[in-house]
DNA sequence: GTGAAAGCGCTAACAA
DNA sequence: TTGTTAGCGCTTTCAC
């Protein structure tokens, strides 16, 4: 492993001392050489550059940031990391950001707990941070104000603010879409799987996508029915239990739109523990494309988390580099499989 | 939302010089006062928290670090963040040193090319962070040396390391469990889905659970046939493809283990996809008990994720306090699930 | 094109 | 107990 430098030897690090002594010229040329900045004669560089390199020399980020207020990290806030499509976003961000030579720091923020101590270190983020991205969490206008004061670029994912990046679905239509293929089935007893607002936190998703339920059934002349609409805050087991509710209504729906797939694979383990056949007596759409969703054949909303968090990293890229803020809007569309079909192909566990 | 402070006020921050004007003290004892040293009168110090407090003082991280030589964030090294069982990690970890007011840097390495250049980077990472966590990585003796020679407490997950703290389960042992499980069961052809070393970073899990398998097989007289093993990177697809091979074998397994509940689920699509019936004529057990391993009634070695986290992030905030190396190991149980019970309970879609 | 020097905001001897 | 004073390593005017 050749490239780990040299073990054992010098404790003491190189620093920018040491390259200019070793190059003969001054710290500051050094500094300018080594950041590409223009005026430095080309033999000079050169020189500069062996010299650095033979020393093994990187400049400490520390002093670089306390100098010259670039701290070459962006943050990354999210609700809850363990979630499969917040762990997505972020690994996919990541990939781009250290690619170009940013360090990703993370913050949960899925508490009132954690929001509260990020919060309180709002200001303090902005000093940590050259870039802040912000997955489905809305700041609110004084926060926003707060970072992009400090001219911090700001992408937020899944919300759109003035004067910052954003990167969204149309979760409105996604779940409209995901409704009416339900309703097409011939469902009109169609329950939601989703969540209530729990947190302070503005979590801006879930609204969105009950809208768009409420709109499809709206327009296929069927009467939201609010027993119908049960929480489990985006969790396996939450929704187990928030389905078993459902099922246990008077009038029980045949069908069941959850907000996330993790969530719709708790509808499943719901109805099986009840011996309630999916689809025949209980269809089922998802929201994710989780890479598990077709294991269980679960129909759903496809969103490409990936390039969702690749775009943000761009947007905060863009940001520092001084671009004004974009908005991107990405597709989703819906991927049909066993859980909603009418003729359903072989099942995971057929012969259980 | 008071605790964010007064926004579109001054635009320059409070530094330990307004502070110490503001309390009539000397930095130095602005310093010793608010990182709570010994050798401040009370009275004093409560005019520094309070004078602190008004001007709404936080100490620049970077200009510490520089001074100190701290920096309150830890890193954490991972294969890959998108698999459930590191995000899972993450989080865990994560939660607690957010508390401890320690930030988290993250760093992907599963590609050479990212090990390339975190590791060409490794001496700066200790400049950066006050101690590592690698998730189910070891560092070379090389790196290692590098690590602790800086003083930095470094925590291996999956790995045990002379000097450095870590935490494990015995996977050798888990695997040997599972293998035995369907030995029970009466299988002697027993397929492995799992991993080659794929990349130069060292990555021990594997092999453990490869060498609980054969034992497991030599303990019973099986005689182990290297065809049944096959390697499907940790990933879900490519589990379907791997498995695939081994149905297509003159003599396929009747059971299959596999390293991942990720893999598992592949191996299940596989099996389903040619209509072959789990667990009747293809028992499968996997690894981690992942969240959704109950949703297809996965048999499943249980590990406990979130306080692998946990404990690392215990470990290294020890190490942080001087404390020497210690070594932990959490223990694993055998979950078992529909996917190979002899009288299976209801399919997930048991009629499709 | 290059260098000298003044910080960036904080910590840690060393004095007092 | 408290203050003074060097730095920590780098960036950045401002001269040359």
């Amino acid at each position: 492993m050749a490239e780990t430098g040299s073990y054992g030897g010098e404790v003491r690090r190189a620093t920018i001392d040491d390259v200019a002594a070793a190059a003969n010229v001054s710290v500051a040329t050094v500094s300018r050489a080594l950041r590409g900045l223009p005026n430095v004669a080309d033999g000079t560089r050169r020189r500069v550059l062996e010299a650095a390199e033979s020393l093994a020399y990187r400049a400490d980020p520390h002093a670089s940031r306390l100098a010259a207020g670039r701290t070459m990290t962006v943050g990354m806030g999210v609700p809850l990391l363990a979630r499969w499509y917040f762990s997505q976003v972020v690994a996919a961000a990541e990939a781009l950001l250290a690619v170009e030579g940013y360090d990703v720091l993370l913050f949960a923020m899925g508490t009132d707990a954690d929001r509260h101590r990020v919060v309180s270190n709002w200001a303090d983020l902005g000093r940590r941070v050259d870039a802040l991205i912000l997955v489905d969490l809305v700041p609110t206008a004084a926060e926003a104000s707060e970072l992009t004061r400090r001219s911090a670029p700001v992408v937020t994912i899944g919300s759109r603010c003035e004067g910052i990046s954003s990167v969204v679905i149309d979760n409105r239509a996604a779940a409209q879409a995901a409704t009416e293929h339900l309703l097409a089935l011939g469902h009109s007893a169609i329950g939601l799987v989703g969540s209530q607002p729990l947190h302070t936190v503005s979590f801006p998703v879930p609204q969105a996508r009950r809208a768009g339920y409420r709109a499809a059934l709206r327009a296929a002349g069927v009467a939201p029915r609010a027993e119908l609409e049960v929480s489990a805050n985006f969790s396996m087991p939450d929704a187990v239990a928030a389905t078993g509710r459902l099922l246990d209504l008077p009038e029980p729906p045949t069908a069941v739109f959850a907000m996330s797939d993790e969530m719709a694979f708790g509808v499943l383990v719901a109805a099986r523990a009840r011996s309630v056949r999916v689809p025949e007596e209980l269809a089922v759409v998802g929201f994710d494309d989780h890479e598990l969703a077709r294991v269980v054949e679960l129909t759903t909303v496809a969103q490409p988390v990936a390039q969702i968090g690749v775009v943000a990293a761009q947007l905060a890229l863009e940001g520092l580099q001084g671009s004004e803020p974009r908005h991107v809007e990405l597709p989703t569309h819906l991927v049909v499989r066993g859980s909603t079909a009418p003729r359903p192909a072989a099942a995971v566990l057929d012969s259980l």
